[in-house]
DNA sequence: AACAACAGGTGAAACGATTCAAAATTATTT
DNA sequence: AAATAATTTTGAATCGTTTCACCTGTTGTT
């Protein structure tokens, strides 16, 4: 491997002088840093990162902390979170969280080898994330509402987006509405819970706990749970799932029972991937921005680390009306 | 900062003491070793990874180098990679090569920030990947036929899944058979064509210039390029895709034509992505093993990490029959 | 009793860069 | 020509670890 020394020598000049060169340092003549800049293009040097990481102590590296790295949900977040590290000129590296306290991304945090991250990851916990973040790296949380100096959130309107979507299957005439459930413990099935709630009550109607069917965000147990449901239990006439995953399954299971969308059932998603607009019928839907969720995220880490305040957001949702309703 | 030589004064010993110690070397006595540890945890001691890398010269970090990481495409990839990662202790880390030479990948590469790295990045070509592989740093690719001591490849068979592909719409009976192209110099698609092509011949048909359409893998370009060729061009019975996005496109551009699928028109694509199977008709398709893709690259990648020799290694396709056909 | 073997511990030299403070050189002013 | 100022260059310290080679004292062997 060829080091600065090996370049200083080549050049004949100090490996200080050798370094300054190389940077571009008007403390050295131009003269010199011709000379140095020829010997290490002539050695095909190349600078050791780490080695300069350590003596910078910054990485000019942004993380992207992941629950699990082959969501297609994610892709649009980490489009936008890319675009931003690239404009700063740093580097984006995505790493898995799923392992929690001993996953990739836990322990990148730890050793600093990032110098701010953005953190989708429910795995890793509040105490957890509020230990690693520093002024030298920032940490802003797309999946809960956490905020301190170093802390902050960017979060999308999840309540006021299912507050939509169950006053627009209110609207539509459906009184019999089930919500369709993710993990009680994530913070996004929760405040969805909260908009349905809310919906309900403002409209009249009461909570009735047995329209509450308890999924796991997976197209599967959607299926599963409908379908199961729709065997056993009372007829209803809507179904408001906390993610398009499991509306996807949840249809399935509704035409296998012969029921008509939107007439005899009308369901709405949340999330609108991709696949929402392909199925049959077109899916009703709750639009958000995940691409400016990503761009935000990381201008506030920048914004964080130039030592300038930033402020947690909560970005606004939209309802996508198509054929299931 | 809390540091070794913290953790050291305040357990009385040196440093190289605390460092062994907290290794659990057994130079050290159980005694000290204790010690050691404890006043570690006391201040909260957390080792420096990347002075640490310095020094060991290695990361154990294991690079994934992604043309796009936004790509729905790759996450089966992505999770074979991780599978195998973690099972070897090691850390993965996805980064971009969109930039090509000034990539986020192409300079970890060169800086050598990761021990190894599995590369499906056309943006870098053959040339600079071979300049920064060596045997501590082996590299594994994906979308290319690339071969030496540190490069090694895992293919599908483009070319006998292309060839599968054709044949079972001739075998179906159709015969005008166009071929949907990818971008000229992708190598994914250059194989495909073969395919396509030797499958016309074998069977005694013709290759047929104005079959050819250039697209450019997008769902948006297989649109246009179809509608554009069907209100145009001569009449044929069936399309065959080289990959899935754009026969997506196409099939919404057959049906806008008002022509049938599969009787006025039969399609198949390739890749098997997610909503091959979702849309309207389902699409016929070749499969392939994207997660095994992933795990055998980086297995590969421990072979010769590791000192031992690894062979490049094709892997097979499979017809999908859908309903396109 | 003499010497080897060994366990436990340590100082110092790396790893490959950056950067401070001082030295050496050159230019400018009087 | 001397004094001062400005420009270049450099040695050495440093970032936080690991690890080699050495030292000291204890134990074991004959």
């Amino acid at each position: 491997m060829v080091t600065l020394r090996d370049v200083a020598n080549k050049a004949g000049v100090a490996v200080s002088t050798a370094s300054y060169a190389l940077n571009n340092s008007s403390k050295i003549s131009l003269a010199t840093r011709k000379k140095v800049h020829k010997a290490a293009r002539d050695l095909g040097y190349q600078p050791h990162g780490i080695a300069r990481n350590l003596k910078k102590q910054k990485t000019e590296t942004i993380g992207l902390f992941l629950n699990d790295l082959s969501g297609p949900y994610y892709s649009e977040v980490i489009q936008g979170v890319q675009d931003v590290v690239s404009a700063h000129g740093y580097d984006l590296i995505v790493g898995s969280a799923s392992g929690g306290t001993n996953s990739t991304a836990y322990k990148f945090l730890l050793e600093k080898r990032v110098d701010g991250a953005v953190i989708l990851a429910p795995k890793i916990n509040d105490v957890e994330i509020s230990r690693v973040a520093k002024a030298s790296l920032p940490i802003i949380v797309l999946d809960r509402r956490l905020d301190s100096d170093y802390i902050k959130y960017v979060l999308i309107d999840n309540l006021n987006g299912a507050y939509q979507a169950v006053s627009h299957l209110i609207n539509r005439g459906y009184h019999k509405i089930v919500y369709l459930s993710g993990p009680e413990d994530s913070f996004d099935n929760q405040e969805r819970f909260k908009g349905y709630q809310q919906a309900l009550l403002e409209n009249g109607f009461n909570l009735i706990p047995q329209r509450i069917i308890s999924g796991n965000f997976t197209e599967k147990e959607g299926y599963q749970v409908i379908f199961g449901f729709l065997a056993q239990e009372e007829r209803i006439d809507a179904i408001f799932s906390a993610n398009d995953e499991m509306a996807i399954g949840a249809i399935q299971a509704i035409r296998e029972m012969s029921f008509k969308i939107p007439d005899d059932i009308a369901i709405v998603g949340f999330d609108d991937i991709r696949l929402a607009s392909y199925i049959n019928p077109p899916l009703t839907t709750i639009r958000h921005p995940k691409y400016e969720m990503g761009r935000f995220a990381t201008n506030m880490v920048f914004q964080v680390l130039h030592g300038s305040k930033a402020e947690s957001v909560v970005l606004p949702t939209q309802l996508i009306t198509r054929q299931s309703t």
